[in-house]
DNA sequence: ACTTACTTAAGAAAAATTATTAATAAGCGG
DNA sequence: CCGCTTATTAATAATTTTTCTTAAGTAAGT
């Protein structure tokens, strides 16, 4: 189990995040910058508050008020994802083709990989409702902890 | 495509509801029959404000307290299940294996059934991180009707 | 008919997200 | 490099969605 919970960012990903935000006319700032770092170099699927806990610690002035409303922008942009899983949403920057087991009871985000040979499909029969341009694909249980968790608890 | 929003409930299905409540020590109030139905008989994903108004209109006096609180028991009673796309909580009660198509424009959800020959399996990785209890897959996109009002829109 | 869970009502309170406004600074031309 | 324009931000307030509180009444299941 991997529990690396940063990577860093690479120079071609900030490239990239710098050039497709002036394709869209939208300026680099500083708080966008680290805003997108932070979500891109975490592996657990930070929600808006704790994306604004961590990006205060560089930043002690950036507003909940502008993760917001960045995140949604870099949304907009396919920078980020959005992953609503409870009540709250929750980010994630990784394209690579991966699925989500969500904790039913912690509530943890683990991400899940597909061997290559089984990576999934989509039905045609979706392309009849429209185009898709996101597949999210999420598995719910109690997890490996939990089990563990409940087991003593008896 | 399936417009009809609405197919009735079948009595087995009514009496499955009322065996698994007694069977969990919750009585079977006719509050909780009535939520019960509306969102077994809906095929529009309400969300609870939906719910509300749609029971309203036969229980005029229920408040909308009841309605999240009888929500969130037929949900732990697996009678009922919780898509969590936007902001709000949506629910649906069919448990026949179907994804959905979320509009990413006018936030419709649409149901697709896959064929009997691709239905979705669960990749053995995921099993590592805990017991599978609830398969969600949702693919994301432009609707076949907004596409058309956005090129009529031109 | 009794017990006790459940519901209503009405309000308050969380929790998550979005809007308002005045100040700031990014990216542009010169 | 400098100043201008305008997008963006911080701070605050407001909204939206959901949950909780209390009290009093209602009715489900024995």
């Amino acid at each position: 189990m991997n529990t690396q919970t940063s990577c860093g960012v690479t120079a071609e990903q900030l490239e990239n995040f710098k050039t497709i935000c002036k394709a869209h006319g939208l300026r680099v700032t500083p708080q966008r910058v680290e805003i997108f770092k932070m979500v891109a170099q975490s592996k657990e699927h930070p929600d808006a508050e704790r994306v604004f806990e961590a990006v205060r610690k560089t930043m002690p002035n950036v507003s909940l008020d502008t993760v917001y409303r960045t995140l949604s922008s870099l949304e907009e942009l396919g920078l980020v994802f959005r992953l609503g899983f409870s009540g709250k949403a929750r980010f994630d920057a990784d394209f690579d083709e991966h699925y989500h087991f969500v904790c039913t009871q912690c509530g943890e985000v683990y991400d899940v990989f597909p061997a290559p040979g089984e990576r999934l499909e989509v039905p045609p029969e979706v392309e009849e409702y429209g185009r898709v341009h996101k597949i999210n694909l999420q598995f719910s249980g109690l997890c490996a902890r939990c089990q563990k968790e409940t087991k003593k608890d008896l």
